[in-house]
DNA sequence: ACCCAGGGTCATA
DNA sequence: TATGACCATGGG
């Protein structure tokens, strides 16, 4: 556990890859929508779900509320669990428009707002904090399973703590800056992403001494 | 054929 | 509190 500190992995990740400039999408509405989408699964799967909603103006509360269930299951069914998904964005879509819409609910306070995203059926903490930070731009960290593993195996935190325990701690390395924290867990994942692949060129062994990875492939390097 | 992916809910012990 | 089953597609 006495490995770097959590705001030098930062800035080893940020010297390495760049700016990541997340959430990729258009809309603020389009990052809650991918939130929900990405849960469990593979980004380059819900880019064709979106991409689908895209093509067929669906990308909006009232649209997701409009269209039938069975409808939308077959829009979203490139992004797996389309069944779930389908109810998901649609208590979603329902509580949003409740509430307000986004001028609305950007008057809320951060703790508000995280507890009237975690009201909604199918969103927990990790995609509360998604939209959080990256549609709302609010000082908020996302803790997932890549910075678990990342954190235990560079020694920088306890991978095994509490949800919020680890997000409070990521935000006081980083002071609550928002730039720093969308940058940190977009880098995070694209770490992850890259040392699954590129062996050869382990960038990791920038970051820890012990080769470790965030991915979880357990394979060795030397 | 197997493992994993930008999780969450629910039932059970 | 803490596991386990379940949801389901697509790429390696």
């Amino acid at each position: 556990m006495t490995g770097k500190t959590i705001f030098e992995l930062y800035q080893n990740l940020l010297q390495i890859y760049g700016e990541q400039s997340w959430w990729p999408a258009d809309t603020a509405f389009e990052v809650m929508v991918g939130a929900i989408l990405t849960q469990n699964t593979a980004w380059s799967n819900v880019e064709k779900a979106i991409s689908r909603l895209k093509t067929s103006k669906l990308l909006s509360a009232e649209s997701l509320l409009r269209i039938s269930t069975d409808k939308l299951a077959e829009f979203i069914r490139p992004s797996g669990y389309f069944n779930v998904k389908t109810k998901r964005l649609k208590s979603f879509s329902y509580w949003y428009l409740q509430q307000g819409g986004f001028e609305i609910l950007s008057t809320h306070s951060t703790e508000n707002l995280r507890e009237g995203l975690l009201s909604v059926h199918g969103v927990g903490p990790e995609t509360a904090d998604d939209i959080l930070l990256y549609a709302f731009h609010r000082p908020v960290f996302v803790i997932d399973n890549y910075t678990r593993r990342l954190f235990s195996r560079i020694g920088c935190a306890n991978g095994q703590a509490s949800y919020d325990d680890l997000r409070i701690q990521v935000e006081q390395s980083l002071s609550s800056d928002v730039k720093d924290m969308n940058e940190f867990h977009a880098l995070i994942i694209r770490h992850a992403k890259d040392s699954c692949k590129a062996i050869p060129t382990c960038h990791s062994c920038v970051i820890s001494q012990h080769c470790q990875h965030a991915c979880n492939h357990s394979f060795t390097i030397e």
